[in-house]
Order: C-alpha cells, then sequence, then structure tokens
DNA sequence: AAAAAAATATACCAATCGGTATATTTTTTG
DNA sequence: CAAAAAATATACCGATTGGTATATTTTTTT
C-alpha cells in the first residue's frame, strides 16, 4: 500500500494539474493550490519542496493523462492509418476531455515559460519530442509493413499533423468555436487517409 | 506636433510590448514595466490607468506590427497566390524579426488570457478573426478574377495555413529549432502554388 | 494502547505585488 | 520670463506573494 505521503502527493498533482493549465504557471499561486487540495500551505509544502515542484509534478501529470488516452485507443486498433486517425478523432472532440479542456499542455507551456522558466520549458521540449518520434514510429513501422507509401515524407507528415493539432486547439480556445478545428481536423483525415499504399 | 504625454504613452506602449510578449501579462510586472521603460511608477500610472491598460496597448502593438509588416510584403505583389506567399516566407524566418522573436501575439496571449483576462482574449479573438477573413478575401478574390481554382475550399485553406503557422512557432519556440517550421512551410508553400487554376 | 514518527495546521516572515497621495520637476501658456 | 498646467518622481499604502518555524494532529510502529 502506498504511504500517506505519497497518496496525499499524488492528490496534490491531481487536483492543482488543471489550475495550473488552466491559469499558467506564474498565474496560479500558493493560495489557488490550498483552494484547489483543500489543504493548508504547511502541508503542500510538507510533500513538495516549493511551487516549482508542484508545477513541475503537474506538467508530467497533465502530460501523461492526454499520452495515455492516445496510446491506450491506439492499442485498441490494429492498421497504422486506424491508429494515426486517433489524433483526429480525439482532437474534434477534445473539449469533452477534461484534461484537454483547458488546452494542451506542451502548448500552454511553451507560450509561457519559453523564457521564464527553463525547467519547466525543457519538460515541454521533452514531450514533445516524445510526440513526435511516437508519429515517426507509426509512420516508418507502416512503411515497412507496405501499409503505407514507400514514399511517404515522414518529417512533412509529422510537422503537418503535429502543428495542425497545436494551431487547431490554439484557434477553438480563442474562438470559442469548434468549426475550425474541425475543418483542420478534416483535412488531417484525409491526410492521413491518403498515406495508404 | 504630439503632445508629451503622447510620445510618453507612446514609448511606454513600445518599450513594454516585448516584455508582455515575453513573459506575459501575469508574468510581468510594474517593476518590469518601470525597468523595461526607465521611468519611474508614477510617470506609468501617469499615462495609463492601471497595469491592463499597459497590456491592453501592448497586445494592440504587437498585433499591428505583424499586420503591418505581413500587408506591407502584401501590397507589393500583384497575384495572390505571390501576396499569400508571403506567409511561408515570413514564417520561415520569424525569428529574426524582433517583434515575433518571441511568438505570435495572438498564440501567446490566447494560452494565458483564456480564462484569466478575458479583455486580453477578446483582442487575441477580433485579432485572429482579422486574419482569418483576411487570408479569406484573398482567396475569395483570387477565384473571382479566376486566378485560383473554382473548387478552392476556402474555409480549409484558410483554417490549414492559420493552423500550420501558428503550429510552427510554437513548434519552434519549444524545440529551439526551425527545420519543423520549415518542413511546415514547404507544405504550406506547395499547397498554396496548388491553388492555381 | 503507548511511544515514536510522520503529516498537517497555525501563525508568522520578509519581499513583492498593484496602486496612490503628494512633492518636485518639466513643459506649456500668457 | 512668470505663472499655470501638466508630467514625472518620491514615498508610501494595504494586500498578496512564496516560504518557514513551530505547534498540533494523525498515522505508524512497537
Amino acid at each position: 500500500m502506498l504511504s500517506k505521503s505519497e497518496r496525499t502527493k499524488q492528490f496534490i498533482i491531481e487536483k492543482t494539474a488543471p489550475v495550473f493549465n488552466t491559469k499558467g504557471y506564474a498565474g496560479t499561486s500558493m493560495n489557488d493550490l490550498t483552494n484547489a487540495t483543500g489543504l493548508t500551505k504547511g502541508s503542500i509544502y510538507g510533500n513538495f519542496g516549493n511551487k516549482d515542484d508542484v508545477a513541475l509534478a503537474a506538467f508530467d501529470y497533465n502530460f501523461q493523462r492526454v499520452a495515455v488516452y492516445i496510446k491506450t485507443k491506439m492499442d485498441a486498433r490494429t492498421s497504422v492509418i486506424e491508429k494515426l486517425l486517433v489524433y483526429p478523432e480525439t482532437y474534434r472532440n477534445f473539449l469533452k476531455l477534461p484534461f484537454l479542456r483547458s488546452g494542451c499542455p506542451i502548448a500552454n507551456t511553451a507560450t509561457e515559460a519559453d523564457d521564464t522558466h527553463p525547467q519547466l520549458k525543457e519538460k515541454a521540449t521533452k514531450a514533445l519530442q516524445y510526440w513526435r518520434s511516437s508519429v515517426e514510429r507509426q509512420l516508418k513501422r507502416g512503411m515497412e509493413t507496405g501499409e503505407l507509401k514507400t514514399d511517404t515524407n515522414v518529417n512533412e507528415v509529422v510537422a503537418v499533423l503535429t502543428a495542425l493539432i497545436q494551431g487547431g486547439v490554439l484557434h477553438a480556445q480563442v474562438s470559442g468555436k469548434l468549426n475550425y478545428m474541425n475543418t483542420a481536423m478534416n483535412f488531417l483525415e484525409r491526410m492521413i487517409k491518403d498515406l495508404e499504399n
């Protein structure tokens, strides 16, 4: 069984992660953290060294939730194209997913922490790298098995897929409307289906 | 001639705009503003009602600089396709442009001010609308003159163009590398050229 | 159940936050 | 060049910031 402190630590992360993703690192105060958890400052500082540590753990949690959600859906499918189609399907309805409602953790962290918080920025960098290499792996595997066209421009597909999603999320957040996201995802869907050999 | 206060007001905006775009609204303090301008707090509050007012004016300034830059380059060209190609050309080298170095004002504002600062969010919304309708107008004009294919999916081109740019800027910021941005811009360039009738 | 250890709450700290009243300087007007 | 007006600087305000020392409670061990 997990120790009390480990459970509380996890509890703090789960409760504060959405706050960090919504209000940003600089915009989230210790007061926000005590409100979100119902715990006192002393308790939070008993489990984390400082606010930074909570923010870093919260980012990992936020990113993992997205990553696990995508991976689970992909694992239930066989062909590479069907697996890749998880992306447009997911982000079409991203407002319905609680861990994506307040935006992509990578994008939110990247724009804020760019010059202000190096540790958070590095986490965002690693997360983006993970995402890209994950898509890249799928594409290469599909080319090896003969499912995808042999002349597939891997780098381009990766760049366009990720950029379309990030851009789409951003536009949906700003405009409050999903139609532009849907249009972008329609395009992405066709692009993915067009990879078939 | 501009009054002293009007000149100072402009001076404050110019000096603080990059700070807001880099550190974000919540991350920028009055102290940052006095440092950036060399003026005292009293002077800044003599020209602006509060910090919000400076931030809002700074956003307008940041966005206008990008908009004017793009428009100027476009006005020097005749065909719609050449005009649209200003986008990939510009964002390929966005790190060299001082007003784009710290990222797209819309993206930076959108991710931060989403739930925290309604006035800034509205400005970002308006700016994005302006951008989209500007691209849309070009496309429609191109279709009318017969320069572009008559079956051009206007909404889709607008959504993909803007999303690719926003996503590309974000990725470049996070990774510190321009290669993914360049790949995305290669794709965008081909897409634009492919609109020709 | 008692003792030891760990986790949480309370009460505080100095520093910084945005903002303001007032004094001083600079600009404009007569 | 004075006087009036406007702009800027100084010195302060209460509130909030992240953080900590210590007291209290809860959990774990014996």
